[in-house]
DNA sequence: GCCTATTTGTGCGTATGTATG
DNA sequence: GCATACATACGCACAAATAGG
């Protein structure tokens, strides 16, 4: 008759009471000790329990302290797409610092790690550089009101800085933003760019940066952003990891009314 | 010393296995009694081992047979941003078939369910109705060669069947697509969307419908779109849910060449 | 269809470690 | 130091799913 284990029982009990307000956000639940009580059942039976709704992004357990209702997150709207004022958006650069201070948040950024590699395959065919090619590496952390919001990195061929792009070896800021560095020295005219996005699970890195617990796995959105000049030649690759529980990605096409951009609706939630 | 618990020792010693290829994807690990021996640990112990690299995605666990290395998956893209030689795209109706089918694929959709509903709060916000006023709800479910791709739900006003588009509330297709009869039927021209991405945990019906292990838990790319007429106002919602393994994004802004769009892309991986 | 061996899933009890206040 | 709460680890028993004889 399909019956159900016993500590998804429990936990579909608890999840009752969170989603009846019963435990509110922040709350903590009954200790270990107290829900064995309540469902007279063994301790590694309610930890099933709990564990099953903490994959779910629940509850959240702390040593010491004890398993609380998890707040529900506050997502923060980056735009993917153009925009038609500035020409080009998308949460890198000059744009994402632009789009946080419009919805009233304050962004800071990292300075860039600056690193040469020879090339990996993968990186090497969306920038269609040969197996042996060097790139210059570009990192940064990207913060919203001082809370990790993505890591980006970007890949350009290290061509470029022979032919007189030196900067982009520098472990400093490019303050015009790269795209318009690219323009002055080489006349290199960014036209288009192709996003890729996928869900995939954090690796430790990641798992460090944005403060994740381990045990509850995550799953990050990571953006493959290919970036083509007028001649249809792809000269820069940047991978977006973006946080797993505050980002919101915005993707505009044709024409919408300026009230519906994310911009503009001041804290919607 | 920050010394990591022995379960985690096991999972990297597996995990290292994974990656230098000893245990290749599709085989099948080592059973318990034999890590349990292999590690000198408890039975528990090695579970929590594997239980750690399932939550990763790294392996699988399946009563009765075994635990295997999972198949990487292999990704399908699917674009949102419109489309230049059709108008209008992104992986809904008629775009939805093209796409797929230009990728050498086998699109299906299964008949719509329909229903009217009593708008909710988020949705009414969204269309701009009243609270108390009605939707038509359509649910239909995607796949690309049999095998479940997506969850679409599209809502309308139900004032929009009252003044002449009452296909709308018909269970069938709507063959030349709702977008195309709403400009034919009711003059309503759809010249813009807007888009927003997040990631969420799968529900049961997810789970069911994408065929989802329970217990090793997942989450999904759900997209929420707007649609809107030439006034600027909302007159469609469409919530998609995306296979959280097979699902990849891609967003085209600006000029990019031919060849860099994912259905000229013939099997990229 | 049945039976059996194998493999993972569920559940219990206990002990000790570690983090928190 | 102390009490509390969750984390790790061990051992055991039985259930359920699977594969093969």
């Amino acid at each position: 008759v399909a019956e159900s284990p016993n500590y998804r029982f429990i936990a579909d009990r608890i999840r009752a009471k969170i989603a009846s307000g019963d435990l509110a956000a922040g709350a903590q639940l009954p200790t270990e000790p107290e829900l064995q009580k309540e469902y007279g059942a063994a301790r590694n039976t309610v930890r099933e329990a709990i564990r099953w709704l903490a994959t779910q992004g629940l509850v959240e357990a702390f040593a010491g302290r004890g398993t609380f209702v998890r707040q529900p997150p506050v997502p923060f709207v980056i735009t993917l797409s153009e925009d038609p004022d500035t020409g080009f958006g998308g949460g890198e650069g000059v744009a994402y610092l632009r789009e946080v201070e419009a919805q009233g948040r304050v962004p800071s950024v990292s300075p860039p790690m600056v690193e040469i590699q020879q090339v990996r395959p993968e990186i090497g065919r969306a920038l269609r550089l040969a197996a042996g090619a060097f790139v210059i590496s570009r990192h940064q952390e990207l913060f919203i009101d001082e809370r990790p919001w993505s890591m980006q990195t970007s890949f350009y061929p290290r061509e470029l800085a022979r032919r007189g792009a030196s900067r982009l070896e520098d472990p400093v800021g490019v303050e015009e933003g790269t795209v318009r560095y690219l323009e002055q020295e080489l006349g290199i005219r960014q036209v288009g760019y192709i996003d890729r996005l996928r869900i995939r699970a954090v690796n430790t890195d990641e798992e460090r940066f944005f403060a994740l617990r381990a045990g509850s796995q995550w799953s990050v959105l990571e953006n493959r952003r290919i970036a083509y000049d007028s001649e249809g030649a792809p000269f820069r690759l940047t991978v977006t990891v973006f946080h797993p529980d505050h980002a919101e990605i915005a993707v505009i096409a044709g024409t919408v009314p300026e009230s519906a951009r994310p911009k503009h609706s001041p804290a919607s939630d």
